[in-house]
DNA sequence: GAAAAATATTTACACTGTAAATATTGGGCG
DNA sequence: CGCCCAATATTTACAGTGTAAATATTTTTC
């Protein structure tokens, strides 16, 4: 479907979001720009607002693919019938492997403001994200099951647990000394807690 | 020390610095420039340059003081030599809280490449936080300790468990149903942990 | 085939970071 | 005291950025 050379690219949108996602891993988020996104596609650098309307526009649909390509990352070589150790551990290697290779989608996936946090789409592919990590963390032993929302509890723990250990790594803050050899299943711990909580 | 109307301002630097930190404040990460800090503090456009080099030197020196303020705020009501878990109660609800405050500062804080890495006064404000949250961790129960490094690990744990909590939080993650209600105490175990790990 | 909708470009403008040249001030030293 | 120089600040300039508005081209629809 792809034509040489006219006035209508065909296919621009879709070219678009490849092109932001291509910046993204060459020169991070700060290189993700309208208009070198509109270039990198062969377009001209206003083209992207029939298709996004702004910036965040755009952004918001890379964010979207960012959230597929982690889904994927996180399911690799496993379905999602797989044991569930088999499981959380391909979810958990797959979110922090994810970051690490695409730390600049990841950055974008993760900001306060950059997309526009009630798009469809984007709720779509991030919903899908974290259904996989909510059951990982279902069935697991957490020893203040007496509290309200114990499974939620559990959940959101091992949800911070992974995002932060991500956002760590590729922030640079574990570069240093023995920390950079640390890997997230060598902090992670099986949820059976003991009862004298903080 | 304030001259009323002078060429020089007599302490430029430091008005930047106050300067970055309102606009963050009120505008977020996305109106942090160098023009807009430079005219808040009531100096040419170009003034941050003799001071700061460029956007990243005065975001650099932001960020140093951005840890300042968590330290304060995770020190706040607490002393260095009170009983451990009411430092560790203190410390938490202080890195927590002072995300959720000032997210943009805490953004650029976390941020990959707005700041030097290895500014000498960014190193030293950002380690005394972290020394804290290393403290908190020491002695924690960690069932894993034939392993290597067990203590390291543990406080690796601990700090991706805050700081995770505090990016979804500000980042909006946490935002939809019950999630919302929920506070990092409710989810921080004790780490006292079982021995049939992941 | 003509009208209409979709798609893309051109033009324009305010805002940004930063380099270079210039201007002003304050301190050290005769 | 007066002069020179370093520190400090401004002016000017330019390439990039997001986005609005007007225009141009193509495709679709009837």
């Amino acid at each position: 479907m792809t034509r040489s050379k006219s006035y209508h690219h065909g296919n621009l949108k879709e070219a678009l979001i490849q092109a932001g996602l291509e910046i993204l891993e060459e020169k991070g988020l700060t290189g993700l720009t309208l208009r070198s996104c509109a270039i990198k596609a062969g377009a001209s650098h206003t083209a992207p607002q029939n298709h996004f309307g702004n910036l965040a526009g755009l952004q918001t649909a890379i964010a979207a693919r960012g959230y597929d390509r982690m889904y994927d990352r996180m399911m690799r070589d496993v379905d999602a019938d797989a044991p569930l150790d088999v499981l959380r551990h391909a979810a958990l290697a797959g979110y922090v492997g994810f970051a690490q290779d695409e730390p600049g989608l990841f950055e974008l996936m993760f900001s306060r403001h950059r997309t526009k946090s009630d798009d469809p789409d984007l709720l779509n592919s991030a919903g899908r994200c974290f259904a996989v990590l909510a059951k990982c963390s279902a069935g697991l032993d957490w020893s203040k099951s007496d509290a309200p929302n114990a499974a939620l509890r559990a959940q959101i723990l091992h949800w911070c647990i992974v995002q932060g250990f991500a956002q760590l790594k590729i922030a640079g803050k574990l570069d240093k000394g023995a920390m950079k050899d640390v890997e997230i299943f060598d902090i992670f711990p099986d949820f059976t807690y003991g009862d004298d909580g903080l």
